[in-house]
DNA sequence: TTGTAGGCGTTATCAT
DNA sequence: ATGATAACGCCTACAA
């Protein structure tokens, strides 16, 4: 089965291939006739173009990636969504590309930007600390997005869109103290987290200390390395240890919301119950969180808005735009059903 | 930031474009002293070679493309996990591609095999019911991994692997139906999908007929279209609207274990226990499920069979070994808390 | 072991 | 409005 190019094109419609080329990608300068001949032409014999080879020419793909680190993660879902409206409405076309955990994402980009022609790059998820002299390798313009930045890299390297992991993560422990509780376990990002878990951790520990109250590390929980980060598999695991060490507590904050279900089923097979007995707490504010039983007590990012916030500040930089680089939101504190008011 | 080409880097060297490929491919014939040499200036200068120039040359790049269809669909993740590894214990290199839902996955495949040089195509997801014509269009092997199969393709054309939906949707109607349900509510898919959607509704009929149930047209809903197929949210808008109408059921058997979960909430939401007033059961076997309160009763795909299957049979057809191309698998009931026997 | 040159399938430039 | 031709960046004979 052998491929038909564009020169078959052109030598099947008596023309030379540059009128081909120009009939495909809506040239002005083409007469309407011939262009349709050979449109009917390529319809005919099924022709398709190679990407590749077009990359290779071209100067602008009219293209934007999103590298998505943690594919896995139905919080990136739903951002997802409105990348790929946005980015169509500004008629761009939109790559989604997948990174592993053993990939570094600005290696993927680097090598993406050249193969694709990128005029912009979103980075989704995973860690970010990397040097100023990485990030400057990236020629096209890049958005980090709900990315916990912990690294030292100046300000100006890169733009952002985020919430304040310390800040809303103080908002949510804030809230549990006032609610009575006092004994408040966490189940944390594990130690050589450089991230969102550091951050949320890091406002957990403020907040306690603001309230006076003193921090016990007996009931800080890190994830299990073993098993999937930020899954409801881990989440169960460490709480069902948690629960069997017998130490005290009244709620266990997650630092995502996956692992808060994990850790309500923990509680549940254990006999008792959410929030009667413990109280749970997540973060992400997940569509499956209003859903569960009982509905999860969160901390809700505003996607939409930080997804449009994105393509926004992208496409700012692409048209050389002044912009605001740096758009931190706010996140809602949901109070659902599962955590248990002491007071 | 103008990029640097392997013959830059050539130059730097004081060698030919042909040494500095050769090094770069760990090609056999060449000083080790000299290819060090190279890999260091490459290091130096952040050089990075060209894909596209790349995948234009080559005959075999030795890549195994994933197409998606839905990327969202928590199903699929887990299988796409399998797939990388697996693909990874080949050598070969592995591509994930998000395929949206206006996009052709076919139209999208022979492309990509184009641009990629690609060994092999898996497609998973979507509906399928594409002409023998268009599937002889694409020039490499590949396999349909959990797609129901509607279309009246000739099955010579294609290889597979799935579970028998029909069969695993009667076995757990059946089953509803052996616990003493008899007014059994189905949440499925709207009337024009022609694939998984329209086989588990047939199932369900003809497990109601064979125990001797007439079907009540009232109680069969199908999803709103206006809202994500196969949803919490769409379960849960369901369920309310035939809350709502005072129709009468014991148990709502949803499609999906997303649709499942939304149709627990809304019979909580509307002040009654689940499977004390209503039962529910779904579809998939999610972990989600399992964690779910109360955990979800539902049929188990054998995902990681499954994937495993899928590549297996992907690099027979490479390899062009006999192989059978059709895998259906044996779906596993799970008998969670959701469902109450009523006998 | 290494270098030179041709070609992969397009698009862009420049004539015509 | 159209056609010839030179890149694009790499790999791979083939020659040295």
């Amino acid at each position: 089965m052998e491929s038909i190019t564009i020169k078959d094109v052109a030598r099947l419609c008596g023309v030379g291939v540059s009128t081909v080329s120009r009939a495909m990608n809506n040239h002005p300068d083409i007469n309407q006739e011939t262009k349709e001949k050979i449109m009917q032409v390529i319809r005919d014999y099924n022709y398709v173009p190679n990407n590749s080879a077009r990359n290779l020419k071209r100067t602008d793909a009219r293209t934007i990636a999103v590298l998505i680190k943690g594919i896995t993660n139905p919080f990136f879902s739903r951002m997802i969504k409105v990348f790929e409206e946005e980015i169509q409405k500004k008629k761009y076309s939109f790559v989604l590309q997948h990174v592993d955990n053993k990939q570094d994402e600005v290696d993927v980009a680097i090598e993406l930007e050249k193969e694709k022609r990128l005029n912009g790059i979103v980075f989704l998820g995973g860690f970010f600390s990397h040097s100023e002299e990485k990030l400057k390798q990236i020629p096209v313009p890049f958005v980090l997005s709900t990315i916990g930045l912990v690294g030292t890299a100046d300000k100006d390297e890169y733009a952002s869109v985020s919430v304040d992991d310390v800040k809303e993560s103080y908002k949510m422990t804030d809230y549990l103290i006032k609610s009575g509780h006092k004994r408040i376990a966490i189940i944390c990002a594990d130690n050589d987290d450089e991230s969102i878990g550091k951050l949320r951790l890091e406002g957990y520990k403020m907040a306690l200390h603001d309230n006076g109250i003193e921090l016990d590390e007996s009931i800080v929980c890190p994830m299990k390395e073993e098993l999937d980060g930020y899954s409801m598999e881990n989440g169960y695991a460490v709480t069902k240890e948690l629960l069997e060490s017998g130490k005290e507590f009244t709620v266990i904050y997650a630092i995502s919301d996956s692992v808060a279900i994990g850790a309500c089923r923990a509680i549940v097979d254990a006999g008792k119950k959410v929030p009667q007995d413990y109280s749970v707490a997540g973060f992400d504010g997940l569509d499956l969180g209003t859903y569960y039983n009982p509905s999860l007590t969160t901390i809700r990012q505003p996607v939409k808005e930080m997804a449009e916030a994105t393509i926004k500040i992208l496409f700012d930089l692409i048209k050389k735009k002044p912009a605001e680089n740096h758009r931190i939101f706010e996140g809602e504190l949901i109070q659902g059903e599962s955590v248990r008011k002491l007071n």
